[in-house]
Order: C-alpha cells, then sequence, then structure tokens
DNA sequence: CCACTGACGAGTG
DNA sequence: GCACTCGCCAGTG
C-alpha cells in the first residue's frame, strides 16, 4: 500500500464519523490497515484542505484529548470550539469523555 | 546514507 | 494524572 493510498483511505474514514462522536489517530490507522501508522495519520489531517469539508475536529489522541501540537495556528482551539458546537463536552485542557464520545462502527 | 522531526501510542515511575 | 522514554515510520535536509 501506497501513502497516498493511507491518505486516501484516512480521509474517507474521517468523512463517516457521525456528529458528536471521535475517533482516535490509531484507531484510524488501524481501519486503513495500517496498526502502527498513528503518526500517518496525523501528517494526513495536518495536510487536509480545509475547503474539502472534512471532519478531523473529531480525531483526538487514545487518551481522550485534543491533540496540543495542533495548536499551530491555534488548530486546537478551533476543534475544541467545532466539538462542543456539536454536543461534545471538552474541558480547558481539551479532555474528553472518550467511553461516551468514540465511534465504535459495526464493520 | 544519516540525523532529526513529528495532529501517535504503550509502558514506566 | 504528569513527565519521560522508546518504538514506529514517512517526510525532510
Amino acid at each position: 500500500m501506497s501513502a497516498t493510498d493511507l491518505s486516501e483511505r484516512v480521509r474517507a474514514l474521517v468523512a463517516r464519523i457521525p456528529r458528536g462522536r471521535v475517533a482516535t489517530y490509531g484507531q484510524l490507522a488501524q481501519m486503513a490497515g495500517r496498526p502502527r501508522a498513528a503518526r500517518q495519520v496525523g501528517q494526513v489531517l495536518r495536510a487536509l484542505d480545509e475547503s474539502k469539508r472534512l471532519p478531523w475536529h473529531r480525531v483526538v489522541n487514545s487518551s481522550g484529548r485534543v491533540s496540543r501540537a495542533a495548536s499551530r495556528g491555534g488548530g486546537d482551539r478551533l476543534q475544541e470550539l467545532r466539538l462542543r458546537a456539536e454536543g461534545v463536552a471538552v474541558d480547558e485542557s481539551g479532555r474528553l469523555d472518550l467511553e461516551r464520545h468514540l465511534w465504535r462502527p459495526r464493520s
């Protein structure tokens, strides 16, 4: 599988995350068939074109927190605002309840 | 080829 | 929970 395949798979998966739910980088990597490519998932999201309207804000890390590394340009703040706007409680340090909001697709 | 760098994750103290 | 280390792997210089 090539890097572009991973990129396309990840974008397709992100597009399927329902409102009010979140997925983790590692989860998406696994679903894309690359269980250890969580960092690459991050690279894919980093390169997203905002005009594509993908819900990238629904992707958080495995500890249930908004990644602070997304703060380039205040991206982490934007992510928190968008999550709260769709009903996900995110505290001031970027934490949220994974048990309650994790996306659990059937397949 | 090597060194360094991450929107990460698991393990340890 | 926090700080740190280490493994991972594609991208960059």
